[in-house]
DNA sequence: AACATTAATCGTAATATTGCAATGAATAGA
DNA sequence: TCTATTCATTGCAATATTACGATTAATGTT
């Protein structure tokens, strides 16, 4: 016990769970919001933003890296981090098309 | 350690967050969405469609009725849920704002 | 080469989540 | 009342997540 049952459900329905799991903490928000918002990269610096160890911040980027919400590159001795806009739209498209059926009559409850 | 340091972030934030948490299991995604599809209520036939037991299946559905996506109402012996449109639209809403503004010039990386 | 800086990784502890059997509470029907 | 049905809750085990100090790997600087 204590795992997900993956096997019980749609690879769709994994997949939005883990796209919902990849922006499920606050420092991932946060992470994703500075990279929109410098436009540019922010390196390491978002270790001042936010108020997290530089391993704790390593390891949030590194679950966004790996859902393929960002990218980075090394730049000398640090890494250049930013939004990939190919993910970040399907992230829109996926997150619009589920709440896009709103369910209109009302009929109960 | 171990527990997500909420201080260190916004109210949104915090928020988005949360919500994110909620869609964050496959049970979960696959509960809506029955609910969004049947349009009228389904009560505890959730169970069974879904391969999960009665227990695991009442605690998703307490999970999305503590965060307001669902209402339920007691009918009888069994419990009658739906979406809760409100809800549903703010969550709509909220990941479309999150995810509306796209870095446009792409300089790095 | 020696040292400093940056970031990933390892190891560990604390906490949260997932899942289910068992139990309990409430109502419907006999 | 007794029984069956439905669902919530409790208690527990297994697993996952969060956080950070310490270490390591890689590069830049002197």
């Amino acid at each position: 016990m204590g795992a997900t049952k993956t096997g019980l459900f749609s690879k769709k329905q994994n997949e939005l769970a883990a796209m919902a799991k990849a922006l499920a903490h606050p420092a991932r928000i946060a992470i994703l919001q500075v990279l929109v918002k410098t436009n540019a990269c922010v390196c390491g610096s978002l270790v001042d933003e936010l108020g997290l160890a530089q391993a704790t911040i390593s390891q949030h980027l590194k679950e966004l890296k790996q859902v393929g919400l960002i990218q980075g590159t090394i730049e000398g001795t640090s890494v250049c981090y930013c939004i990939n806009p190919k993910a970040w739209l399907q992230y829109k498209e996926f997150f619009a098309m589920f709440f896009k059926e709103l369910p209109e009559n009302k009929t109960c409850c």
